[in-house]
DNA sequence: GCCAACGTTGGC
DNA sequence: GCCAACGTTGGC
C-alpha cells in the first residue's frame, strides 16, 4: 500500500506490534485517555526504543497486553506523531528516568499514538503460536523480549482476519 | 573489545 | 514463583 505525506514523498506504511502490561497500561486506559491518545514513554531497549525513530505518521500498530492472565493482541492504534525524546527520561520522579538522557542528547525517544480498534475478542498469543502463517513472526520468535516489534504487511492483514 | 555478573522480560 | 533468554554494565 502506497501512501503519501507532505504532498511529495510516498512511502510504505509500516506495521508494528507494541506491547504494554495491563496493569500498568491497557487498551482500555488509553480509551479512557484524553483524546484517545498516549505518548509511548518508557522502553528502555536500545533495540525496540529505536524502532520508534523509524516510524511514520500513519503506521498502524497492534496493541498487546503482555504479562497477564492471557496475552494476546487486543487491538489497533495509529502512530499520530513522529518521535520525539521520551520526556520520562529526563523525569527524575518517574520510574523510567534515565541519568544520562539530556534534552541535548536524548537516549530514549517516543512516539504518540492514538486508538485506533479494539477488537471484540483478544487475539491471544496461543493462537498466533497456532497460525501456520505467523511462524516467522517477529513476536513469536525463540526468546523475543522486544517490547516493539515489526510486523510485516503479510502477517498484519493474517492477524486482522482473526480478529 | 571481551566476557562474567547481573538485571529484566515474560510465558508458563 | 520459576526459569530461559537476552541486554547492559563494568572490570580488565
Amino acid at each position: 500500500m502506497i501512501y503519501f505525506t507532505r504532498g511529495m514523498i510516498s512511502m510504505q506504511k509500516q506495521y508494528w506490534l507494541f506491547k504494554s502490561e495491563p496493569q500498568t497500561f491497557s487498551i482500555q486506559d488509553l480509551m479512557a485517555a484524553p483524546h484517545q491518545k498516549t505518548l509511548w514513554e518508557g522502553v528502555r531497549n536500545f533495540q525496540a526504543n529505536r524502532m520508534m525513530l523509524t516510524m511514520q505518521v500513519g503506521d498502524l500498530g497492534f496493541f498487546y497486553h503482555s504479562s497477564c492472565k492471557t496475552p494476546g493482541i487486543v487491538g489497533v492504534v495509529r502512530v499520530c506523531r513522529a518521535a520525539i525524546p521520551d520526556p520520562s527520561a529526563m523525569d527524575p520522579s518517574s520510574p523510567y528516568f534515565d541519568q544520562r538522557s539530556s534534552q541535548a542528547q536524548p537516549r530514549f525517544w517516543c512516539v504518540q499514538v492514538e486508538l485506533e480498534s479494539i477488537f471484540p475478542k483478544i487475539i491471544a498469543l496461543s493462537e498466533l503460536r497456532a497460525n501456520p502463517h505467523l511462524q516467522g513472526m517477529r513476536l513469536l520468535a525463540r526468546g523475543s523480549r522486544l517490547s516493539i516489534t515489526p510486523v510485516t504487511s503479510q502477517e498484519w492483514l493474517m492477524i486482522d482476519k482473526m480478529a
